[in-house]
Order: structure tokens, then C-alpha cells, then sequence
DNA sequence: TTTTTATTTAATCATTTGTTTAATTCAATT
DNA sequence: AATTGAATTAAACAAATGATTAAATAAAAA
């Protein structure tokens, strides 16, 4: 996996990331592109043929770096299921503050182009993980309540990753700068943990 | 509030709201809008003055709609906290299952232009609503923990939308169809207020 | 050094896209 | 029936945009 890129390339997948980004792909010009590269308009199409197949490649390194980070750690065979969700809300907003727009990003172009998501081979990993088999353990015990495990996984998601989606919102209806709000998400660290074993425990 | 569209604004408006909430702003040309609507192309600026204008129209209606059906369930004076709970889960999911495209047009062209939701008046209200004050009178009376509201509002939210908004991720997963999805969010209808209380219970 | 290959540039092409114009049709009023 | 204003149409314009070309420069190989 050692790939060596050219400066220029480089300049170029970053500058087209950070627009993608914020601006999605339509909105995104060639010309913005190089401009914010500061690349001549021919070197886009000289290193990467089209303005889709740019787009395309920075989609799939940007989903396949998200959800490695995702199955990482639901998969720990050491962990108990608090840890992990202490660990997955930790580390997940740690890395959404990191990279605020990412959410937005790949729920936006999913939608648009639900194949690119076809290809990763992590997505069903997670129904198949250890988190969901310790779940699934719990209620055989009769400790948690018995839920379509599904719904544990999304509401574990909802309450990490929902907040920054709507993050302008709750920016204004508390008059939150983005300081005030990134904090807010640190207090979840610890909260949602809390929360997600009380929806369980029966 | 009986403002009368003509028959050609009408289409006009169904069409362009179509493809605005599908493909978004930058994505839907003013052609597609002529077509799929069945005018002459002409009409849209004779009728809106510009792509521009008529997405901020579309925009501001849908917005306003939607904070209102919003906030409505969280001002009833007579109902309790599981009460509106459970009414805002019902009604909400209701809601987008009509309409699933909405919550993913709303929260993007928000981050794009956060200036039109600053116009809404409904937005500061929610903070200030029934159900926010009951919630506070249950901590003081010992019976919820201690948590900054916007937290609770939060988790409400997030529980009831943001499975519609990474459906795509939630269907490949479980290799559900749109019907069998739509299922599954009918069962929380009466998981979330659940999930919800237990949250907030000491 | 010379030759060859890779990289970069400015200019340009062909479409697409938002908008306008001028002519035409339709509907209501006189 | 004639007139007037609104609604509709086809055609075209100007700017933007993705892509290409051919020439120039830099780097590598001979």
C-alpha cells in the first residue's frame, strides 16, 4: 500500500477533497479546483482523465479510511460492549471534530450513488461483529431487553454522528459558537455510553 | 394565507421541488425543471425571475413547514412528557416516510446557507417550549438527572431522523428494502419514547 | 552532451446552462 | 368584432464549464 503521489497530485486530491467536502460535487468546478491547488486547469485532467474519476477516487479513500476507523473498533475480541461504546463515541467524535464535514459528505453522495457503498466490504462487517454478538449474548441472558440488534447499532450512531449533521441548528437555537459546540460533543463522550446501557438493561 | 397559483407556477413549484430535494441546488438545471414539469423553459423566469429565486422560495416554504409540524407537538399544554414523546415519534416518522428525501435537502442546504433558518421564528422556540420546561420541572423534582436540555432535545432528534437520513447504509446492512424499512421505523414509533424515557430516569 | 520522456502551460474547443428577446397565441374586456 | 394585456413559444445570447491540444519546459536516460 505504499502508493507514491507526485506533489502535484497531491496538491490537487487535497484541494478537490476539501471542496467535495464542502461543497459537494456539482458545485465544485474544474477551475475552483485548480485554483485552489494552484495547479494549471490541463494538470486535472493529466493526472486523473476526468473530473468524476478524481471524484470518484477521493469518495472511495474517503468512505474506506471512515469505515475501517468505524469496524475497528467494534471488532476488539478484549473489550466488554460498554468499552466499546465508550471507545466508538470517543473516538468517532474525536475524529468527526477533526473532519466536521465528513458526515454530511458520504450520507449526501451515498444517496446520489448508493454503489460506490456497495463495494466496501466492511459495510456488512458490522452486523457481524463482536459488539453485536456480545449484544446478542446479553439478551439470551436475559440482561438486556430483546431488540432487533439492528436498532442498537443505529441509535448508537444517531446519537454520535446526528449532532454535527445538524450542528447549525443546535448552533443557533443555543446561540452556540463552534467552540461552544465541539465541547458539547466532548460532555457526549461519556454520556451516550450511559444512555445506550440504560436503553438496554432490562 | 390563500395565495393563488396559477396552474403553470403550480407545476412549476411540484417540479422544481422534486428535483431540488433528489439531486439538490447545483445538481438540477433549469432544463430539467422545464421537462419534468412539461413548461416552456422561458416560463420559469417569467414566472420565478431566476433558478436562484425559485430554489429560496421552495426552500423557505418547505423549511417553514417543517419547523411548524415541529414545534406544534412540543407547545401542547396538555400532554405529559411521554406524551409528546410519543406523539413527536409518530407524527415525525410519519412525516418523512411521506417524504424521505426532506431531512437530508434540509440539513444540507442548511450548511450551505445557514442564513435562511435565522429567519425562521420557530427555531429559537423549541428551546422555550412545554415540553423543555416539563423536562426541567423533572429534574428539580428529582425524578430525571441533570442534563443540559439541549442534550435531551438532541437524542430526540437524532433517534427519529437520522435513521432516515444513512438509510441507504441501514438497508445494505441488513439487506432490507424500502418496505421493510419503513417497517422498522414504524417500530420505533414506540421504542424511541421508551428509549427516550429511560435516558432521562435516575 | 544529446536524446528521450515526463510535466507544465496557455490557448482553445464543444457543451451546457441561466437568462433574455421578440414573436405568437390565448383570454378577458370593451 | 376589436382591443388589450397576460401567457406561451422558439430561438438565441453570453457566460461558465469540462476537456483537449500543441507547444514549451524540466527531468531522466543514453
Amino acid at each position: 500500500m505504499e502508493t507514491q503521489y507526485s506533489n502535484t497530485e497531491l496538491k490537487i486530491r487535497d484541494a478537490a477533497k476539501l471542496l467535495f467536502l464542502k461543497k459537494g460535487y456539482s458545485a465544485t468546478t474544474t477551475r475552483d479546483i485548480a485554483q485552489e491547488s494552484k495547479i494549471n486547469l490541463a494538470l486535472l485532467n493529466y493526472y486523473f482523465t476526468s473530473k468524476r474519476r478524481l471524484f470518484e477516487i477521493i469518495m472511495f479513500e474517503t468512505l474506506y479510511d471512515f469505515l475501517n476507523k468505524m469496524v475497528e473498533v467494534y471488532n476488539d475480541e478484549k473489550t466488554t460492549i460498554r468499552e466499546k461504546i465508550e471507545l466508538a463515541s470517543s473516538k468517532y467524535i474525536d475524529m468527526i471534530i477533526a473532519e466536521p464535514l465528513l458526515p454530511t459528505f458520504i450520507l449526501n453522495e451515498l444517496k446520489n450513488n448508493p454503489t460506490n457503498f456497495l463495494k466496501m466490504p466492511t459495510t456488512k462487517m458490522i452486523m457481524k461483529s463482536q459488539l453485536i454478538s456480545q449484544y446478542k449474548d446479553g439478551v439470551k441472558k436475559g440482561i438486556y431487553k430483546k431488540v432487533d440488534p439492528i436498532h442498537f447499532i443505529t441509535n448508537i450512531l444517531s446519537l454520535i454522528v446526528f449532532p454535527f449533521i445538524c450542528s447549525p441548528i443546535i448552533m443557533k437555537m443555543e446561540k452556540l459558537n463552534k467552540k461552544d459546540f465541539n465541547k458539547m460533543m466532548n460532555q457526549r463522550k461519556k454520556l451516550i455510553p450511559e444512555w445506550i446501557i440504560q436503553m438496554i438493561k432490562k
